[in-house]
DNA sequence: TGTGTTTTTGTAACGATTACAAATGTAGAG
DNA sequence: CTCTACATTTGTAATCGTTACAAAAACACA
């Protein structure tokens, strides 16, 4: 995982150059590990970056998963998410309080049947339902 | 697996009146196992039901996803397709052909860690890359 | 300081989906 | 058979997230 305090020199490694923009919305995604969408970033960069554009936000974050630093979550067909963890993990959404939660994925998941006629470049799992708090709250 | 020729009773069953638009819609699911778009749904029903109304689709599909007779399959942010196969299984897409496939999942897939803070409803596992026929065309 | 390139910005366009209300079709009572 | 209430379909307009585009700004480097 990237250290926010080396923002700077992680994008640089990776052939972005470090504007404002660039480095904030990094950093944002570093310390808000939710899964924000596009809007969520914009709300929250625009009093720091007073210039900031919606349209810079896109093609920032276009930039990132096209460089392979940033995880483009679709989980639900009308918002499209973010993760800066890259690693191969699942999603779970709770269709009551719209969280997004990380899943840990066992090393032999992708291990399926007929597998070796396709060559896989992504992977996505997103699961749906409750969690847990939301259950109880409702129950209770 | 529903049978093609028994689609009235089928829909009955699940309490949706079998008009010809429905009927029609679930037949071609059942017909073509591609995983179509409401475009492709349209364009190739437009003939047979010649006041057939892109909204019918987009109401009729919404319709089956809610009964559960139907599966929703976003593996691409900027089109939905479905799927007339309700059972657990996952999608392949290749970012060549276009092509969407399925993938069958082991019983096990899903026994993650974590897994018992969140009460799934919903299963997606989308994959995305070439597929044998493609990567062979290109290589050769 | 000047110049060519990259980045950002705002507006307009786009496209998939939905809202809505009118038109049509359907089932059941009388 | 006809009437009536309800369900379904239809077409148009609106919505909303995203992208296209060109001008403005920022930047690198001679």
């Amino acid at each position: 995982m990237v250290d926010v305090n080396s923002v700077e020199r992680f994008l640089q490694n990776n052939d972005i150059r470090p504007s404002a923009p660039r480095v904030k919305i990094m950093e944002y995604l570093l310390v808000h590990r939710n899964h924000p969408t596009v809007d969520q970033i914009y709300s929250d960069l625009k009093d720091e970056l007073t210039s900031l554009s919606k349209t810079t936000v896109y093609n920032t974050l276009k930039l990132f998963v096209e460089r392979g630093i940033t995880l483009l979550i679709n989980i639900e067909d009308n918002e499209t998410r973010y993760d800066a963890d890259t690693s191969v993990h699942g999603h779970f959404k709770c269709r009551s309080c719209g969280g997004v939660f990380d899943l840990s994925i066992r090393s032999d998941m992708f291990q399926l049947s007929g597998i070796e006629n396709f060559e896989v470049e992504e992977y996505h799992l997103y699961l749906k339902g409750i969690c847990r708090v939301c259950k109880e709250r409702v129950c209770s």
